[in-house]
RNA sequence: GGAGAGGUGGCUGAGUGGCUUAAAGCGCACGCUUGGAAAGCGUGUUUACUUGAAAGGGUAACCCGGGUUCGAAUCCCGGUCUCUCCGCCA
């Protein structure tokens, strides 16, 4: 959520910023500006008659001390009114707050200046490839079929037990899961993340916190019953862990990482797409997280990048980095970079992080601050994957088979515990 | 799941309708004192909104939400969380 600050002291530049959105979002910004203004103006109204009536009451406790019973009675009966009017104001000043910050939510967060313009993802512009694609020839197959083949994955028995999308893990196939998040938990560690196990259910508030609420709220796997969402990543539960807290400003940059199993519900999605492991309802991932200072952000969040881009370069696989173009930008991102790998299978590009500075827009709906010079002011947040396991898996098995086995690349070998598949 | 007790500032803790703009203590910050320190003394010590050029002023917040009242930390209703006991359970 945007503060207000930044729609008052700068209107212009805001809406010419969601161009990059392809938004246009002067009616929604001049309205919610509107409500601001007859939001203060009812404010003071309100606090001006309740200091009315403050006073008024202490004077009548007073007469009543002073046995002056006919005087107190008389104010007491004036005071009808005034009591009136604060709770028809009272009323007017809820529902303006409640509007403006219903169309706040609604807005998405503001583009970073080097956000290029687009609708879609092929509008995102590709800043570098690096690591060689490997010549498989005619016979390579699409991982789907090395996990039959090789007993990985079985797909068959998940949707017996669950439904489509929730993939049963075996042997090799299991044991690889594990290495991948330990090995990907390792890194963080030694780069400094703390890590954490979080709940794999969140409340409410927590939900809204990272903005998955109102906007995503379809995405989310919902228990009615207790009114609890399972995270569709641990993006939530690790920031919510910074939801109304006040930091010192030196205790800045706090680095949070975290593996969990990851819960989406994918409506809508369809075809090759979702075929085998490129697209599930559960999946596994090792999220690192920063808050920082507003200062330094950018720069961290080239560090970010630069981290997971050492994982892939450390297990071997060509990939390349892309800058999200406003179309395809989430909605409280402010910049992100997607990398994406090479499934030689496929022969395509999967997504396997997207690391993005949300600046303070879920520090403004997380109420997480930091302390300086006396005054709290809203910290920066940040995240990204590092990494997702499924679509890595998918380009290892793909991309390092062979015609009687799959190489495990050197990195992994103390992890997994064997050098090949056979 | 059942029964009971409780939720007050950074912390401890007083406070059953107006003398509370929340006592007292601890902690913290600054100042005085000192050769330096401790002790002592003094001053200060929340947040949000709003108003004002500033100094300053106003309103709200004692778990949350309603209600009663001229007036609520205090009374009433609902919710929530914590603790204790019982039951169940990996």
């Amino acid at each position: 959520m945007l503060t207000l600050q930044t729609l008052r002291n700068d209107r212009e530049g805001l809406i010419s910023a969601y161009k990059a959105r392809n938004l246009d979002v002067t009616e929604v910004v001049d309205r919610i500006l509107e409500l601001d203004s007859e939001r203060r103006q009812t404010q003071k109204q309100l606090d001006d008659l309740k200091h009315e009536q403050n006073q008024a009451s202490r004077e009548i406790g007073e007469l009543f001390k002073s046995g002056e019973r006919e005087a107190a009675e008389q104010k007491k009966t004036a005071m009808g009114d005034i009591k009136e009017r604060i709770q028809g104001l009272d009323a007017v000043l809820r529902t303006l707050e409640g509007q403006q910050v219903d169309r706040l939510l609604e807005l998405p967060n503001r583009p970073h200046a080097s956000v290029p313009v687009g609708v879609c993802d092929e509008d995102n512009v590709v800043l570098s490839e690096e690591g060689s694609r490997p010549e498989l020839g005619e016979d390579a197959l699409p991982h789907w079929e090395l996990c039959e083949k090789y007993g990985l994955v079985d797909f068959e028995l998940g949707t017996k037990i669950t439904g489509a999308g929730f993939p049963v893990y075996r042997g090799k196939g299991a044991r690889l899961q594990r290495a991948l998040i330990a090995f990907f938990l390792d890194r963080a560690t030694d780069a400094g993340y703390e890590e954490f196990i979080p709940p794999l259910l969140v409340n409410a508030d927590s939900a809204r916190g990272t903005g998955q609420l109102p906007d995503k709220e379809g995405q989310m796997y919902h228990c009615a019953e207790d009114d609890l969402y399972l995270i569709p990543t641990a993006e939530v539960p690790l920031t919510n862990i910074h939801r109304d807290v006040v930091h010192k400003a030196e205790d800045l940059p706090i680095k949070l990482c975290g593996y969990t199993p990851c819960f989406r519900r994918e409506a809508g999605s369809y075809g090759k797409e979702v075929r085998g492991l490129n697209r599930l309802h559960q999946f596994d991932k090792v999220e690192i997280v920063q808050i920082q200072h507003p200062d330094k952000s950018y720069e961290t969040l080239d560090v970010m990048v630069e981290h997971v881009r050492d994982l892939l370069r450390a297990l071997e696989l060509p990939f390349r980095t892309l800058r999200l173009c406003g179309g395809d930008l989430s909605f409280a991102s402010c910049l992100t970079f997607d990398l994406e790998v090479w499934s030689a299978g496929q022969e395509r590009w999967l997504e396997v992080s997207s690391i993005s500075n949300f600046e303070s827009f879920q520090a403004n709906r997380l109420s997480c601050r930091y302390r300086e010079g006396g005054k709290n002011q809203l910290v920066h947040t940040l995240n990204g994957s590092a990494l997702a396991l499924p679509r890595i898996v998918a380009a290892l098995l793909e991309n390092n088979q062979g015609p009687d086995g799959i190489n495990i690349p050197e990195a992994l070998r103390p992890y997994t515990g064997f050098d090949r598949i056979t």
